[in-house]
DNA sequence: TGCATACCCATAATTTTCCATATATTCTCC
DNA sequence: GGAGAATATATGGAAAATTATGGGTATGCA
């Protein structure tokens, strides 16, 4: 299985223009993914990143639902608001200008490596998000309970 | 399959010529459609777009109901209402005026990607129902139990 | 003849593709 | 084991292609 891993810093060119961190990269093709998919984060200020297999996924489940329900309704937002970027023959994408805002990017942006997706953060940001986390989980203690099966929670 | 992402705003000319946004023509060639076929929404102000696969899915849907049934008949009027629309070689549609009225566009059309289909809305009213979507998303609180195989969920 | 439709062309803005370079990393052969 | 060559990565800029959009002209139906 793919795995996005590790935190990379790479610049954003004025025309929006961001390297996909080699073993990113690497991760999609085993997924055989040919883009990528991003969305803005529900949570927090940074956007959302998956190999495109993941987008087909999302469509489906939303399908399996009461074509008319609150519900479907709901989860469509997150396709309004995602965008499928190919990356191109120098491994980058050109960040829509609306992500760019999203996250507040200026000139850099960090990929944050999180097994099945992956985060862009405006870096600062980032390094507070990061150290909050770590807080918290030093506090609560943080447990993990291993499954053998692929359940995972994505937030 | 193909899906429709991600959200645009094009002009509607006073020929009622619109063009429609090239990743969903991109979208469209991957199943192969010929044009698209267009519907007033049930539920909204706004027009719905397909693709002619997912036309035939729904098709088929209608088909397995009850013939004589209620549901049957309110959904047959979705069909009767639908049309069928070539793209030009530019890459436009003319937008009959009964949708142009029934969306009570005024020179702009917002194009939403939802997966499968799309909608076509005039931008202010979108902007609302959009705003709406998201307080109501966030109050049920959206989760999405992916049905792939491997089980995943999003929350 | 008039209105609507299809077809063709022009253009500005944007997007994609291609090329160039600097830096880092890996390989290879001695 | 190490020097140099070859490869890969990240980044910038320019050329080429595509997109969105407006206008015009023929065609045809009523």
């Amino acid at each position: 299985m793919a795995v996005f891993l590790s935190t990379f810093e790479n610049k954003v060119d004025r025309k929006g223009r961001v390297s996909i961190p080699a073993s990113f990269r690497g991760a999609l093709d085993q997924e055989k993914s040919t883009g990528i998919i991003l969305y803005p984060s529900f949570k927090h200020a940074c956007i959302e990143g998956n190999g495109d297999e993941r987008i087909q996924e999302i469509v489906n489940s939303i399908d399996a639902l009461d074509v008319f329900s609150d519900e479907a309704e709901n989860l469509q937002t997150i396709l309004a608001d995602a965008r499928q970027l190919a990356i191109d023959s120098d491994g980058r994408i050109i960040l829509p200008s609306e992500f760019i805002e999203y996250a507040q990017l200026d000139g850099v942006a960090t990929f944050v490596g999180l097994g099945k997706g992956f985060q862009i953060w405006e870096p600062k940001t980032f390094m507070e998000h990061r150290a909050k986390n770590r807080e918290r989980a030093r506090k609560q203690g943080a447990t993990l309970r291993i499954v053998s099966s692929d359940k995972t929670v994505v937030t």
